[in-house]
DNA sequence: CCCCTTCTATACGGCACCGTATAAGCGGGC
DNA sequence: GCCCGCTTATACGGTGCCGTATAGAAGGGG
């Protein structure tokens, strides 16, 4: 068989680079090629052209994101809460997934591909959620509003620009976890 | 003084739609031009650039959302908890303001003009939180996390993609913000 | 060792956009 | 009614990107 020096999945991972850092709109077949260090050349003949790329992306993306975590979630059999943040842990890794999954959540806006695909992300991700909240928590309405909580949080504290005076935004992420996960009188 | 067919305003506002419905990168020039019926030719006669005519985006959207916010929640003298409802409200009206925020908030994560932007309109929203969740909670760091919860709830709950089987996204919410200000036990 | 598949470089036409230049159009002040 | 100034239309060069075509290197299979 023929020599492969850019293999399909290189194309892959340097677009999903693409879209952390600049958004889907970065993601241009010859800025990539040019990230390379090639030319758009041999591009064409693993991708029928720009959108099966992004397909292919949004493809890895999932696999990483949900399969992966769960695996590693499912073999961990202690405190729910530890299950819970260990899944946020992995799903939001700052350096790597987190910002795929928040330019993956711009696009979605405005692309129905990505929201399809980004809906049945997250309906795996809430049932994680539900699963687990559920097993220390009785009320289902107020499991899917804890879920959604947990969920909120986990998400939106990266979206806020403000700071919290005299206190790291850890620290005050930890005790809205603390909060959402039902402990309620804390100090 | 000479006519005003097309002014300032105009391409302002046109801008804040593309921005709402495309993203930053949707802020073309050319696009808005047809957008408005007219040619860029006027365009460059307000603005130097493109970037110019970002910038005048942000300030109109900072006075928008924020200015015209506090006083419309000054002059409401009521609980607490309606008064945070009422800025959500105002401040992320789904058809207009709404789509804008996640926009920029998007933008905020490549461009550290709008970053900085973010962060001073996003620290006197934190502002107006913690001095209205501070009216029924007596612990500063309690405060501190509520204020995030309710802000990430506020965020977040418009980027997750995912449904709640049996319920409404809203009923949802209505009572995630339940427990969020502080009415643990419900049922 | 040679062929043949696979990847690559280069070149092309097309499109959308930026920012500039220039000239035409329309309005109000006199 | 006429001029002046502001707003427009049009045209231009430049850039970056897409997708296609074509031919050259590079490595493994026979």
């Amino acid at each position: 068989m023929g020599a492969k020096r850019t293999p399909r999945e290189a194309w892959v991972e340097e677009g999903l680079r693409a879209l952390a850092s600049g958004g889907v709109d970065a993601v241009r077949v010859e800025a990539l090629a040019k990230a390379l260090g090639v030319t758009k050349g041999g591009f064409y003949g693993y991708f029928a052209d720009r959108n099966a790329l992004l397909e292919a992306m949004l493809d890895a993306w999932e696999r990483e994101s949900v399969d992966e975590v769960l695996e590693r979630v499912g073999e961990l059999d202690g405190d729910p809460r530890e299950k819970i943040r260990l899944a946020g842990q992995l799903t939001l890794s700052p350096d790597h997934l987190l910002p795929i999954d928040l330019a993956i959540r711009d696009w979605a806006r405005r692309d129905e591909t990505a929201a399809a695909r980004l809906r049945r992300v997250d309906n795996e991700r809430m049932a994680l959620l539900r699963e687990t909240i559920g097993t220390f928590c009785e009320d289902p309405d107020e499991i899917e509003a804890r879920s959604l909580l947990a969920f909120s949080l986990a998400i939106g504290s990266h979206f806020l620009a403000a700071e919290h005076p005299g206190r790291t935004h850890t620290g005050v992420r930890a005790m809205a976890a603390d909060i959402v996960l039902g402990r309620p009188r804390s100090r």
